[in-house]
DNA sequence: AATGAATGAGTATTCATTCAT
DNA sequence: AATGAATGAATACTCATTCAT
C-alpha cells in the first residue's frame, strides 16, 4: 500500500525539481538525463533532489501522476456541460490525442518506465480515477438508455481507455505520417459500434 | 531504409548470441542485463558480440523481430483450414494471447526498447508483414459477405492488431488477477461489433 | 585563449592528485598508467579525479606547466645577484641540465603528449613567462654593451632556449654516454659565438 | 643488436602497409589510428600486418627511417654540386624545413613514438648515417679553410642538427605565425657564428 | 532544509593479436 | 604467404547516492 502511495507534494523545490525532469528528459531521454541535469535545471543542489525523491526511477511515477492529474481534470472540465455519452467520448478522443501530442516525450518516459522494477501496479493506481470516472459516464448513459445495460461496464471502460490511448500513441509517437481527424473518427466509429 | 533492415542472419554465433540475451534478459532485464553475462552464456568472446550487434540497444530489435516471426507463423499455421473471418479471429486472439504469455519478459524488454533513441520507425517494419497478412483476410471476408464492404481495411487491422496485443499485455504483465476466458471473450465481441 | 589557461588550483587534493600522476607516470610511463594507479597513489576516489582534470590527458599540461615553474623560479633564484649574460647564460645552462636531468621521465611525458590533440599552443603558453625573462636578460646585456644591438631579441631567445632544452634531453633522454661537462661547454661556446 | 636493426624490405605488401599507416596515422594520429584502420587503407587482411611488423610500435621507427632516408637523399642531391659550407648550409636548412613542412604529422607522430619503451637507442641508429654525412662537409670544410680546424666536428654536427630540425618543428607544429623566411635566415646566421 | 564535494562501484566497448584455414 | 573471424584483456569515465557541514 505505502509503495503505491503517491507523495504529491505541494512543496516549491518539489515541484521545480519535476518540472525541471520533465524539460530535461524530454529533451535528452531518461537514460542519457542525469540528476545533475535536472538540479541544473532545477536550481537546487544535488543533495536537495533526494529530499524529495528517493531515487532516480520514483520520477517515473510522479511525472505519469502529474500527467494524468492534466488529463482527467481536462477532460472532467471539457465534458461538464455535456449530455450525451457520444458527446462525451467524442470528447474524451479530442483531450486524450492532444495531450498525448503534448505530453509524448513523457509518454515514451512512462513506457520506458514500465520495464524498470515491476512497476506496472503503479500504473492501476494511477489509472484508477479516470476508469472510475469513466465507468460513471457509462453508468449513466446506460440510465439514459444510450447504451445497452448488458454491456460490461468495467472491462469496457479499459478497452476504450486503451484503444484510445495506444490509437494516439501510435500516431504521434511514430512517424508514420496519417491524417489525424481521420484516425479519431475511425477510432470513434469503431467504439461506438463495440458499445451497441 | 537501409538503417531499418533487419539482418537476420542465419550465421551459428548470431543465433546463439540472440538466444542467450533473450534468456538472460528475460531473467534480469535489461539494464541489469551485462553483455558479460550474455556471451558468457552464449559461450562465445565478448569481443563476438559486437561481430554480429553493434551495440547493447542493437538487440531489442533483434529479439523482437524474433517474437514477431514466432508468432506470424503460428497465426498462419493456426488459421490455414478456417473458413470465415470470425474463426480466424477467435484464433488471432488465442495465439496472440498465448505468446505474450509466453514471451512476457521479452515483451517488456521491447517496451523499455521503445524509449531508446527513437526506434518507432523499426517497429513499423516488423509489423508490416502481420499487418499485411491481417489486411488479406479482411479482403476475404469483404469477397466472402461476412463484413461490409465500406469499412477502411488499413485502419481497422490496425485498431484490431493493437486491441488485441495490449489488452493481451495488460492482462499477463500487470498482476491485476483477471479472468482470461471472460477477457478474451469480451475483446472477440467487441472487435466483431466494430467489424459491422 | 580560455582554452588555454591553466588552472593552479591550489586545492588539497588537486595538488595530491597531481604529485601522484608525476610519481606514477614516471614509474610506469604514460600510457601504461591507469587512472585507478594514480587515484590509489594520491588517496582518493576514482571520481575525485574527474572532478580536477577532465581527462587522463589533461594531466600533461598541468604537469608540464608544474614543472617549468619549478624551472623558472629556480633560475630566477640563482640569477638574481649575477651581473653579466654569460654568468647569467652560464647558470641557465646548468639548471635546464639539472632539472631535465632530475624530471627527465616528466620531460618524456610531455613529449607524448605532444602528440595528443594538437595541443601546441598550450606550449607557447607554458614558455611565455620564461621567454619573457629570457628576453629581459637579453635587453640588459644589450644596454650593457656587452651584445650587440643589432641582435633580434624575440627570436635569439628562442632559439637559444630551444638549444638548451634540447640538448640537455639529448643527453639525459638517451642513452648516450657522453661527459656533460663537456657538453656544456660546447654548447656554451656555441651560443656566445651566436650572440656576437 | 638485432633490435636495432630496421628491415627495409621491398616487399610490394610492406610498402603498401607503410604508406597507408602514414596516410591514416597523418590524419588521425597514432592513437586513434587501428590497425583496422590501416589495413583498410592497405587493401590487405587483418593479419597481413603481423607478417612484416611485429607490432603497432614496430611501425614508428619504420615511418621516421623512411622520413630520414627521403631527407638525406635529398639533401645529397641538392649540395652535390655545391662548394661551400656555407651553400650547403643554406641548403640543408632549406630542405629540413619543407620536409618538415611535408611530414609534419609523421614528426608529431615520431615525437609521441620517443616516449614509447625507451627508443632513443633507435633514433641514434636512424641519425647515424645523416650525422656521418655532415661530419664528412664539415671536415672538407675545415680543409678548405672555412671554418677553424679547433671546431668540435661531432658536437658541432649534433648542434647543428638538432638546431635545425627543432627550429623547423617550432615553426611549422605550432600555429604561432612567423615569416618562415625571417626564421631561416636568423637559424642560418646564428649558425654561422656558432662556426666561426 | 539545503548544500555540493566526494565517493567508488559498475560496464560497454575497443582493438591488438592470434590462428585455423 | 595470405586471410579475416574470433578472441578477451584491459580501462577510462559516468553518475546515482551519501554525508559532513
Amino acid at each position: 500500500m505505502e509503495v503505491f502511495t503517491i507523495k504529491k507534494a505541494q512543496n516549491d523545490k518539489y515541484q521545480k525539481i519535476l518540472q525541471a525532469a520533465r524539460t530535461v528528459i524530454s529533451e535528452k531521454g531518461l537514460d542519457k538525463t542525469t540528476i545533475s541535469d535536472i538540479v541544473k535545471e532545477a536550481g537546487v543542489a544535488q543533495g536537495t533532489f533526494y529530499l524529495y525523491f528517493s531515487s532516480k526511477n520514483a520520477l517515473i511515477p510522479a511525472i505519469a501522476s502529474d500527467l494524468f492529474d492534466t488529463l482527467l481534470i481536462e477532460i472532467k472540465e471539457k465534458t461538464a456541460s455535456q449530455n450525451t455519452i457520444w458527446d462525451i467520448l467524442h470528447t474524451v478522443i479530442e483531450v486524450s490525442f492532444s495531450v498525448t501530442k503534448s505530453y509524448k516525450d513523457v509518454l515514451v518516459l512512462c513506457y520506458s518506465g514500465l520495464a524498470i522494477e515491476n512497476t506496472f501496479e503503479i500504473w492501476e493506481k494511477i489509472y484508477e480515477p479516470y476508469y472510475k470516472w469513466f465507468e460513471d459516464q457509462l453508468h449513466t448513459a446506460i440510465n439514459q438508455g444510450e447504451i445497452p445495460e448488458t454491456i460490461n461496464v468495467k472491462r469496457t471502460v479499459r478497452t476504450i481507455v486503451l484503444l484510445i490511448e495506444h490509437t494516439a500513441e501510435q500516431l504521434y509517437l511514430s512517424n508514420v505520417q496519417e491524417e489525424a481527424e481521420e484516425v479519431k473518427e475511425h477510432l470513434f466509429s469503431f467504439i461506438q459500434k463495440g458499445l451497441k
